[in-house]
RNA sequence: GGAGAGAUGGCCGAGUAGGCUGAAGGCGCUCGCCUGCUAAGCGAGUAACGGGUGAAAGUUCGUUCGAGGGUUCGAAUCCCUCUCUCUCCGCCA
């Protein structure tokens, strides 16, 4: 959420950020809305003064036991104007509030401009993509020769795109899930968390998958809960309407979670394999931090999400996202994009973004500076490390063998119990 | 799922025949004094949000005693709804 104060103040800027975005927010109608608000606010408050001293002159009165009934009388009108006044007020601040939660995040200065995915930014890119000798095949088919996917008996048991693994293909998603948990809790930091799979809808609004995009959601029925999308919901949410110290800060948690999404919209899109269901699992990584250490963060945060790929040879490539092409909630977003040679294309297997006190704001997660009064909002920041189902897939395609068979990453034999060839 | 108890400041804990309680007391914490050191002792301070004013420190007003609504001139205290926690019973990995 934006601050209305900010919005007051910078009025230009911020509508050229939404401008930049392809946002279409009438921002007038809330300042408006807001001038509006100030002023019952300000006679409210005149009045609640006035009952305030009133009522203690009654209670004087009524203990000298002299009469009251004149200015009791006269009271009555006074409430029943603060009772009108205060209807007013917490309408008109509902209906700002209903607006403000809708409007995205405003891109960071150094996020190039542009409409869409084509006018991403290039940042960097590593590993060689290896050349086959032979016509690389695509990861459903190499698992489903090998017995370790099985896509048919998924769709049997629920539906399209849900994943369903057996043996060294089970062993290999598992494996990959303590791989990335150790390097990011062991090498860089982070607290390994294991949070609920199911949240609110509070939770939802706070990281703003609500209540714009409930229909990307699987909601709970009969009760007002949703499946999470990501690991960045609950973690995000852990210190909702907290007050950090700044000793404290940053906050590094990882965790894994299956992930739920509905992929509505997505029909036919990458309708074969791992890349796109509506069930996958995924290592998350989520900061909470100084405002002004964020963007620093970000840079960590992506260097911490890239070294898995690195340690398992994957070719992979890092790109800005463009304003127009922007989540909702960030400011600034790299997408890492991994090799998938069978296709030869690069797929996007983490997303880093920097959401500064946009989340933070509507979460209520705030901090105090040592020696300081005033409470400030952190920031916020997550990224994949990585989405685990696109690593499996990005392993089978680029390890495969002419024959059908996969090896195993060097760094995963040890989580393979020593398995180092999946045939 | 059934029965009961409860929810107050960083923590513990007073406060129910409505008014002087934003909230006693204690603990913790911060600063100062004292003191070979430590401990003890003494003094002061210690919620959030919003409005006004101010360059700021501050100051002043309003709101908040789980959340929302109601009664009343006035609610932490009375009434209703909801949420959460605890205890017992049932069921259950």
């Amino acid at each position: 959420m934006l601050d209305i104060k900010n919005i007051r103040e910078n009025l230009s800027l911020i509508k050229k950020g939404l401008k930049n975005r392809n946002a279409d927010i009438n921002l007038d109608e809330i300042i408006l809305s807001d001038n509006k608000r100030k002023e019952i606010l300000f006679e409210l408050e005149d009045l609640r003064y006035k009952r305030n001293s009133v009522s203690d002159q009654i209670a004087e009165l009524k203990k000298a036991k002299a009469d009251a009934e004149k200015i009791i009388l006269e009271m009555r009108k006074v409430s029943a104007r603060i009772k009108t006044l205060e209807k007013d007020l917490s309408k008109i601040q509902s209906d700002i509030n209903q607006k403000l939660i809708l409007i995205p995040n405003i891109p960071h200065l150094s996020v190039p401009q542009g409409k869409s995915e084509a006018d991403n930014k290039l940042v960097k890119k590593e590993g060689e993509p290896k050349n086959f000798d032979f016509e690389p095949k695509a990861h459903w088919d190499i698992g489903e020769a090998l017995n370790i996917l099985d896509f048919e008996r998924a769709a049997k048991i629920t539906g399209a795109r849900f994943p369903l693994y057996y043996g060294a293909g089970a062993r290999l998603e598992r494996a990959l899930i303590n791989f990335m948990l150790d390097i990011h809790t062991i090498e860089h930091g982070y607290k390994e968390t294991l949070p609920p799979f199911i949240v609110n809808r509070n939770s939802m609004t706070a990281t703003g998958q609500l209540p714009k995009f409930e229909e990307d959601l699987f909601k709970i029925k009969g009760i007002d809960y949703f499946l999470i999308p990501t690991a960045e919901v609950p973690v995000t949410n852990i210190y909702g309407n907290e007050i950090l110290t700044e000793a404290e800060l940053p906050i590094l948690h990882t965790a894994y979670t299956p992930c739920f999404r509905s992929e509505a919209g997505s029909y036919g899109k990458d309708t074969k394999g791992l890349i796109r269901q509506h069930q996958f699992n995924k290592v998350e990584l989520v900061k909470f931090v100084k405002p002004e250490d964020s963007y620093n963060e970000l840079e960590t945060l992506l260097k911490n999400a890239e070294e898995i790929l690195k340690r398992l040879k994957l070719p992979y490539r890092v790109i800005t996202l463009c304003a127009g092409d922007l989540g909702f909630s960030a400011a600034k977003t790299y997408d890492i994009e991994v090799w998938l040679p069978a296709q030869g294309v690069y797929r996007e297997i983490s997303s880093c973004s920097n959401f500064e006190d946009f989340q933070a704001r509507r979460a209520n997660i705030r901090f105090k500076r040592e020696g300081k009064k005033k409470t400030q909002f952190i920031h916020t920041l997550n990224g994949s490390g990585l989405a685990v189902g696109r690593t499996f897939a990005a392993i089978l395609e680029n390890f495969q063998q002419p024959n059908g068979s996969v090896t195993i990453p060097d760094a995963l034999i040890p989580y393979m119990n020593g398995i180092d060839k999946i045939e």
